[in-house]
This record gives structure tokens, sequence and C-alpha cells, in this order.
RNA sequence: GGCGCUAUCGUCUAACGGUUAGGACGGAGCCCUCUCAAGGCUUAAAUAGGGGUUCGAUUCCCCUUAGCGCUACCA
């Protein structure tokens, strides 16, 4: 039975790279009937907010993907705290008496790395316990044995085989001054107590990894398989932050511009995933099924925006796609839900509405523009455009709308063919050319330059309110 | 500095060691057309550099370069 989980940290909001991670996890987990554990890592409290948390959550179920089971590690601390004492017990950890290093700065990086220090680790039980019990605070160390040194290896389902000497690892902390658990040691504490089967982060972690398999190993604890997932990058290769990149980093910001789900989805799986098929636009079902780690790459996507352009346009061209293919009726609710907040409350009965929603969504990308540019198909206090007014100041072209109005008012149809027979009929009477005619109604019926065919347009909107804006122009 | 990872069109990516290096987004052009989309067709655009191994390297190995990650009492 697998088990993966989900790990965030609540320190700001869900990150776009963060929403890739879950939605991996969740993929191959529902993919093989496994158990999907979220799980929340608030163990620096310094950073923690719950603002933070909620905005977590918010994007998470703007994604609409569930989870079975959810846990906070700051309610498990004595779980933590159990390991890590049962290391030092053991001798597989230490004692650290001395100051946090003040400026990181200041840590001689040109010999090699810092390991640990030796007057710590050397410490015997005796004074490390007597210093202890007089109140000196201290962080526990994980001793990592160096004599002799031996490789760590164990095969990542992404990238392969790994190794690492132990001679490379530093004495990593296990638990704070405060008593805090650090990220190692509850990450690891957890795994193991959640009974995690598959780890799959961040590629962050892949150096990290070693250091898990230390705390496994002495803990005596299975080994979970991992797998790591390459990063999302800036198209300058920058690590995508808050500050540097503003909004664009986060997840909600995409609901927001009116991006569908699915297609968000869709888009951030193809960010260091392939099907390998050619396939791109995908239902959640085919994604679920097709997913596998071997199709996941080692190397860092790109997600391509830029100041002038901050959505990348292949997602936009996904979510147009989903956007003009998904049922109707589950599209629907969505647009409905967008009119309204925006103030919009949309007139007509379902059919209708379900109509207007066929006749223009082929030309949109977003949600929101159901909103703005599809306004005129579900509310009468639609604006104007200065290019749609053009074609309205066309010489005559009110008067002809009128007499338009009056001839539609006395067609018995009111189709499609009645309609277009009506304006053909009567700009040849004129003198005009119907196309002129026609971009003219469009204006005035919708206040767009530009949109679906005009005579569906008719249709769409409906006999009484076709003669009400065509005589109020 | 040390350790680790990575390298195919601008971007996302495909290619048992043998392909005219394929697809998609975006760009350009054409068709369709009442406008705009959509759709159809066409087109420009890539194997980072250097060595090996091999009859033959995008593919395997080494070096260089570049990028990224870790090197915290952050995750």
């Amino acid at each position: 039975m697998i088990r993966a989980r989900f790990a965030p940290s609540p320190t700001g909001y869900l990150h776009i790279g963060s929403a890739r991670t879950f939605i991996f996890n969740w993929l191959y987990v529902r993919k093989h009937q496994g158990t999907m554990v979220l799980r929340i890592d608030d163990t620096d409290a310094d950073r923690n907010t719950e603002a933070s948390l909620n905005s977590i959550y918010e994007g998470l179920n703007w994604l609409g993907l569930s989870w079975d089971e959810f846990h906070r590690q700051s309610e498990r601390l004595e779980v933590h705290r159990k390991i890590a004492y049962n290391l030092l017990e053991r001798g597989f950890a230490y004692r650290d008496f001395a100051p946090a290093a003040a400026d990181l700065e200041d840590r001689p990086h040109a010999e090699g790395p810092w390991l640990c220090n030796p007057e710590m680790r050397g410490l015997s039980k005796e004074e490390s316990d007597r210093r202890a019990a007089a109140g000196e605070p201290f962080v526990v160390r994980f001793r990592v044995q160096r004599e002799p040194a031996y490789e760590i290896a164990f095969a990542d389902e992404v990238y392969g085989p790994q190794s690492k000497l132990t001679a490379d690892i530093e004495d990593f902390a296990l638990l704070r001054s405060n008593g805090m658990p650090t990220y190692h040691l509850a990450s690891c504490a957890d795994d193991i107590e959640l009974k995690i089967t598959h780890v799959i982060r961040g590629q962050d972690h892949l150096s990290n990894t070693f250091k898990h398999i230390l705390i496994f190993q002495a803990a005596g604890s299975y080994l979970p398989r991992f797998a790591h997932l390459p990063l999302l990058t800036a198209p300058d290769g920058s690590k995508l932050s808050k500050r540097r990149h503003g909004p664009v980093v986060s997840v909600t910001t995409y609901r927001d511009q009116g991006f569908l789900a699915l297609a968000y989805i869709n888009f951030l799986c193809l960010l260091g995933w392939s099907p390998k098929d050619n396939r791109e636009q995908m239902t959640l079902f085919e994604l679920t099924n097709a997913f596998n780690l071997e199709g996941v790459h080692r190397s860092n996507a790109v997600v391509n925006f830029s100041e002038a352009d901050p959505i990348d346009p292949k997602a936009l061209w996904l979510n147009s796609q989903h956007l003009r293919s998904m049922p109707v009726e589950t599209l629907a609710p969505l647009v409905r839900r967008t009119l309204e907040d925006h103030g919009l409350a949309p007139y007509g009965d379902e059919a209708f509405f379900q109509h207007a929603i066929e006749t223009i969504r082929t030309r949109f990308a977003t949600l929101l523009d159901f909103s703005t540019k599809g306004r005129a198909y579900f509310a009468d206090d639609f604006h104007i455009e200065q290019q749609a007014l053009d074609k309205l100041n066309v010489p005559g072209a009110r008067e002809l709308l009128h007499e338009l109005a009056n001839r539609i008012e006395g067609d018995p149809q009111f189709t499609d063919a009645s309609v277009e027979a009506n304006l053909r009929k009567l700009a040849e009477e004129r003198g005009v050319k119907a196309g002129v005619l026609i971009n003219a109604s469009r204006a005035a019926l919708t206040g767009q330059p530009v949109g679906p065919s005009a005579f569906a347009v008719f249709v769409c909107i409906g006999r009484e309110r076709v003669i009400t804006r065509l005589r109020q122009v």
C-alpha cells in the first residue's frame, strides 16, 4: 500500500512549485490507490504564520485535489523528540553547547565545508550530561561516522543511483537549543511514524536525502523510496521567489486570473514530466493513468513569463483548450461564479446561460473574459468599446439598425437564417455592404468590435433584447 | 571553496546507438470568413564546446564551460 505525503511549510502562499509537487504526489497515489497524506511542516515557529497556512489551503482547495490524512508537525513534537533522545542515548547523536554562528558569512569556506566542532563531538557522556543538567543550552547533532568514512547510496526513482561519502556530510542538527526539532529530524521522524512509503519532493532535497538516510538507519527504520522532482525556475534560470518575481509564483494568482483548475494542473504536469506520446491537453483521469516517475525529467523547467506577459503563454493556451472542450454543464457553474464575483447577476435560465457560453467560449482564454468581453451576453449594462463605436459611427449605420429592429420585430421565425435573410435584404435595398451592417449589429448587440458570427449573436441574445439594443444606439 | 545534480528549437518536450532530430506553445505566412477567434495548411527555429568508445553518437565515457541545489539551531 502506497503512502505519499505533501509537506509544505507555512511560510508563504502556496508556491507554484509546491503545487506541482502536490499534484505529482496526488497523481502517483491515486494511480496506485494509495493514501495521500497532507502534513504541515511547521516546526519553525518564528517563520510560520496562520495566514500562510490559510493561503495554502486556499490554493489546495482551488486545485480541487483531495487528501486522505492530515497532520501538523507542531502537534507531533513528542514523536520527534523521542527519536532524537533515543539517538542521543545510543550515541548516534551528541550535544553541542557551542553558541549558534552569529553570521553565516563569517564561516570560512575556503578550506572546505564545516563538518563539526571536534571539541563538542568529543565531549564525554558524563560531561555532556552534567552541562545539560546545569541548564546550559545545547543543540543535538547527528554524529556522522567518518572514521572510517563510508559511502551512503540509494537509488532515486527519478535521478537514478546516488551516492555520497560520509566524510562530506556535516554533523547536522536534530534538535535546536529551544527544543524544537529541525526539518531533517521532524521530516524523517514523521515519515517513519506515518509509514510513508514514497517521498516525492523537490530536487533541492536530493543532497539532503543522504542525511535522511542516516537518520532512518540510526532509528532502525525501513527506507522509503525517494523520487526527486526537477525545480521550476524563472526564465533567467533563477529560483522563483516572491520578492523577485511577484505574484506569478503564487497559485492563487492563476485562480484570480480566471484559470480553470484542471487546465492549470495540466500545465504544471507538463513542466518536468511528459507522457511521451505528444499529448498535451489531458483530463485528470488521463493524467492519473499516464503519470509515472519514469516520465519525470532531471533538468529544471522554466516557467515562461515576463513583466509584460506575466502568464506563461502555454498555460493560457491550455486554459483556452479546456475552456472550449470541457462539458458546458461543468463550465457553466464556474462562469456563473466568476460573473457573480464581479458583481454580475446573469439573466435568463440555465439553458439560455449555457447557450451563451457555447456561443462565445471558443474565443475566450480565461473565465475572466466572460465578465469582460462577454458581459453583454449576460447583462444589459455593458459598455461599448471605442472600436465598436467606430463601426456604429459609419454614416447611416444607426438608421439601418433601427430599421433592422423593426423588421426583426415583424419576423415570426427569428432564427439564424431568417435574421441573416432580413439583414442582407435590408442591406441590398439600401445599397450598403452587408458586412458593414453585420459589424454594426455586433457592435450594438455586444459592445465589442469582434466576436462570434453576428447571426449567432442575434439568436443568442434573444429577440427582445436584440430589438431593444438595436433601437438604443 | 567542498559535495551533488543538470545540459535537444526562445519556452515545454520526443527520439532500443542508425530518424530528413518529431510534437506543442509562441513567431511568420496562406486558406476559410460578416469581424475576431477557432480550425486546416506552410514556414523559420535546437542536440553547449572539446576529446574518446563505436562501422555509426542527441543517446555511452572523460574533460571544459554554464546553470542549479546542499554546505543554518530555514525548510
